[in-house]
Parts: C-alpha cells; sequence; structure tokens
DNA sequence: TGTACATCAGTGAACGCGCGTTCACTGATGTAC
DNA sequence: TGTACATCAGTGAACGCGCGTTCACTGATGTAC
C-alpha cells in the first residue's frame, strides 16, 4: 500500500497500462506512417507495411482509420504545426541581425533542412491530391490555413525589421514554399549530396526572391 | 498490279503490316505509360494497367523492358526532347520584344503549361527516385543533361538580348525549374484552378527571380 | 516464282504471393451496486 | 472491498482479388535455295 502510493509521486506514472489508449495507437500509427512513407512512398505503402512497423496487425488500422487518406490527413495537421512552430522560433530576433534577410534564410533553411523527409512526403501528397478531388480539397484546406499563417510571420517580421514588401504577403509565401518545394524535391532526387562548402543553391535562389520581393 | 502500285505511291504507306515493328509497339507502351502514369501515378500503376491501356498483354510488357523504371526511362528521354525543343523556339527572337525577360517568361510558360500531364509525372518519379540509388543515378544523368542545355538557351538568349547574368547560367537553370515544379505541383495539387484574370504566381515569381538574377 | 525453315512479336494460361477488408473473439479496463 | 457486467482496444484467421513473372505456343514476316 505504502509502497504504491509512493511509486505513483516519485515517477508521476499513473498505474502503467499494459493496454494503450486509443489516442496512444493513433500517435503511433501515425510515426510508423512517416517512417514507411518516407521509405517506400505513399502509394507503394500498404496497410499492412505501416501496421507491421508499428507493431499492429492490420486490424488496429481498421478500428481507428477507414482509409490511407484519413491516416495521412492526421500526418499532416501534426508535421506542418511542428515546422511553422519551428520557423516561427527561428524568425524571433530576426531584425537585430545586420542582414535581416539573409539571416531568416539562414535560419529557416537550416532548420527546415532537419527533416527532409516530411517534404518528401508533403510533395508526394500533393501529387497524390493532384488525382483525387476530395483528397485535394482537403489538402487545399489545410496548404491554404498554412500559408494564411506563414504569410502572417512574414508580415510580423517585415514589421520589426522595417522592411517594406513590393508582393503581398500571400503570394510571397507561396512562391517560397513553392521554390522550397521544387529545390528540396530536385536535391533528393539526384542524391541529395549534402551542400558543402560550395555555394548553396537553395540559399542563393531563396534569398534572390526575397530580395526581388522586398523594396529595402 | 496497277492498282497497289499506285496507292503504294499516293499513300507512301508501304504495305500494311498486320504485325506492328517492335518500335512501335514500345511507341505505343510509352504512350500508353504516360497517360497512366498521369491519371493513378507512377506507383500506382501496374504493369497490368499499362497493357492495357496500349491495348497489350502483360507478355508484350517484357518482351521489351524488363522494369517500370526502364520504360520510364524512355519516357523521360522522349518527353524533355520535345518540352527543351519547344522551349528553344519560344526563345527565338526574343531580343525585339521590348521587355525580353518578361516575354521569355510568359512564352515559356504559356507552352510550358499545356502539358501539366508530364511535369506531375516527372515530380513523381524525382520523389520515386529519391529511394532508389540506380534510379536516381539514371535520373540525375537525364536531368544534368537537361540543365546544361537549359543553361545554353539562357546564355545564348543573354548574348543576343545584352542582358548579363549575375548568377552562372547552370545555376539559374536549376533555380528555374525547382521554382517551376513547385509552382505547378502546388497548382495541380490544390485543384488547379486555371489562373484566370487574376495575377499569375508563376508568371510572377518567375520573373522575380530572373530580374534578380540577371543586371539591367 | 515457289518452298522450307528461322525468326519475330507478341498471346494467353498458369503459379504463387501479398494485400484489403471483414469479423468473431479475447483479455484488459471501467462502472454500478 | 468485492462482484458482475459492459465496453474498449485490439488480435488473428479467413476470403477473394489482382498482380508480377514465366513460358510454351502461334501466326505473321523474312530469308536462302
Amino acid at each position: 500500500m505504502h509502497w504504491i502510493q509512493c511509486c505513483i509521486v516519485t515517477t508521476e506514472a499513473p498505474a502503467e497500462r499494459t493496454r494503450p489508449r486509443r489516442s496512444e495507437t493513433v500517435e503511433r500509427l501515425v510515426d510508423a506512417a512517416l517512417q514507411t512513407f518516407a521509405d517506400i512512398g505513399f502509394a507503394a505503402a500498404s496497410v499492412e507495411d505501416i501496421c507491421r512497423r508499428g507493431g499492429f496487425t492490420r486490424g488496429a488500422f481498421y478500428s481507428s482509420f477507414s482509409t490511407k487518406d484519413e491516416l495521412f490527413a492526421a500526418l499532416y495537421a501534426r508535421e506542418t504545426a511542428r515546422e511553422l512552430a519551428r520557423v516561427e522560433q527561428q524568425l524571433a530576433g530576426i531584425e537585430r541581425e545586420a542582414d535581416p534577410l539573409a539571416a531568416a534564410v539562414d535560419r529557416c533553411l537550416s532548420t527546415l533542412r532537419a527533416d527532409r523527409t516530411w517534404v518528401i512526403v508533403q510533395a508526394e501528397y500533393m501529387l497524390h491530391a493532384a488525382r483525387r478531388p476530395e483528397a485535394a480539397a482537403a489538402l487545399r484546406a489545410h496548404v491554404d490555413g498554412l500559408h494564411t499563417r506563414i504569410a502572417a510571420l512574414i508580415d510580423e517580421a517585415a514589421a520589426r525589421t522595417g522592411i517594406a514588401l513590393a508582393v503581398p504577403a500571400d503570394r510571397l509565401a507561396r512562391m517560397l514554399t513553392a521554390l522550397h518545394d521544387g529545390l528540396v524535391v530536385q536535391q533528393v532526387a539526384t542524391g541529395d549530396r549534402t551542400p558543402g562548402p560550395g555555394p548553396d543553391l537553395a540559399h542563393d535562389a531563396t534569398l534572390l526572391l526575397l530580395r526581388a520581393a522586398t523594396t529595402a
């Protein structure tokens, strides 16, 4: 008795369940899906592949989702939220830099480079959505929301740094994400040699576009 | 007798074969592959799908190719050659325009917009190649060749128009193709509403990048 | 010109595999009394 | 506190389907004599 109470207090783990909660299973399935999609692709990934990776049987999948698209929607929501949070964090204090634009590009790219995995999976799903109107509608809602939030970050950063935009922030957001996606796809497709000491194409291209879109 | 000779002369069709030549079958398979990939995706397309569309049995495929990747290589070579020829044609006489850069973007985009189909299929294959080293190596050779030829076109156009480049032509070629691919994917993924009277995002973004990369 | 044989360009059937989807069942957890 | 029942979170087996791959065979075309 005494021992049990003590244990609860010190570890803060409320009586370890052997049977996991539903949300935990969903989380594990989403993790497994991201890995599987990254490894073999969205279309090539079977429900069985995903479940095996997560340590489940196929029944578990159908108990929480009814299609792969539904699982992807959960994945999308989670990953874009994380990505956006990281970009926001990187843009903080940008106004104290000597060259705010270059610093912004530097910082954001270094963060985004960390998970190419997600960029690839996302790009692939975009192509998938190009063929399924239902998927396209859902994706579009998500993408619009993302662009709106990026545009807000751009406007804020512009205000803080005193840089004027020659292009509306939401259009600029679309241009930047398109350029970034295109560059990443190009890089991973042709061997993904890490951009070593040589000039970084992604950095240069992004900065060029950004300078053209702002009036210092 | 007489009739047959007459027919040969007028139609120029040398004695219609009932059994087609091998190259004709390959051509039909490549056509069928492009359509099938565009419709349902590279990974989702089965050999059976492609053959059915071309009016063949699966045996016919294995008689000319041994993998889907091999078929794609044939498709890639054919399509990029056609695309490049069109771009070259559009750039001819650009130096007589009032605003050569804007005219170049205008003309090229209107030509390229004609076959989104190919852009989608190509983008998808890039993602596929990101996971198969053999495919990536083959694709990279093709892509490098394409970029070299685009760079040559850029250099020529720059010389004719007297516009100086602030960025080496081959790097600019990569930036432009990345931006274009990213924009097309973004558009098709979110519903592909044809850019009506409103401002054209792809046009603006490309022109912005191009102006930043040249010193008028 | 005709004939016999070789080769070409596929057909179509067969085999086995892995997967999507369903569903009866099970053991762990929550709840009412 | 203990007991009985309901619900939860999945398991695991079963069914059928479509596909990749192979291969013996066929009918059309080329070639040598």
